[in-house]
DNA sequence: GACACATTTGCGCAAACATGCAAATATAGA
DNA sequence: TCTATATTTGCATGTTTGCGCAAATGTGTC
């Protein structure tokens, strides 16, 4: 095992173990449309700039996509990425190699 | 989404996100056998008392699973919980609900 | 009991992190 | 250009966390 994959692995994690980003996470789950970040403050209780923080971090660890279209700013999850992700990790922890 | 069940996940994957219980993790996944401490701590280079707290968090998060035989202190990964809950927060996150 | 070995715990330290507030920046619309 | 709104960034702060070292604890063996 290779240590960077370690360390890319283990980035996903550690960006998703949080809980208000896991809670941004869930809250992009269940929206069908991509969504600006005014509006997924109302998910978790702390201050506009820490939603910002939050977002970017999910964003660098390839969790979430941002779409600029001009003064609009939208969040989506990158489901199949993600999914993926996890699903390999699974595997291989499944797995008696 | 329950606030409770976000910080159980969280909890996981806070547990393996990071390098050297990750690296813990995928060592122990290489292992047919249950590892004692000492064994573990070949993949890290870090004291043995850090590797002793690390396998503690991943114990606390249901992660590894510990034998106590006398003085035999073995160690083992919960594959298959850790893999079906790693596969559940995949499948939730490429739903589209 | 004395010893050797494995593991845990207490302590201190430095780095990382989450947070709020205020200021700066960006951009659409009047 | 001016304004309103959305978002980011700088700064300060309190908390958490990973780490090493040394001491303590547990446990089998002599």
């Amino acid at each position: 095992m290779k240590s960077n994959d370690i360390e890319e692995t283990a980035s996903l994690l550690k960006a998703l173990g949080e809980f208000n980003r896991l809670s941004l996470v869930y809250k992009l789950c269940e929206c069908h449309l991509p969504q600006n970040a005014m509006c997924l403050c109302d998910c978790c209780s702390v201050d506009a700039s820490v939603v910002s923080r939050h977002l970017k971090t999910l964003t660098q660890a390839g969790v979430v996509k941002l779409d600029k279209n001009g003064r609009e700013r939208s969040y989506s999850l990158d489901r199949t990425s993600v999914a993926a992700r996890l699903r390999a990790l699974a595997t291989k922890i499944e797995a008696e190699e």
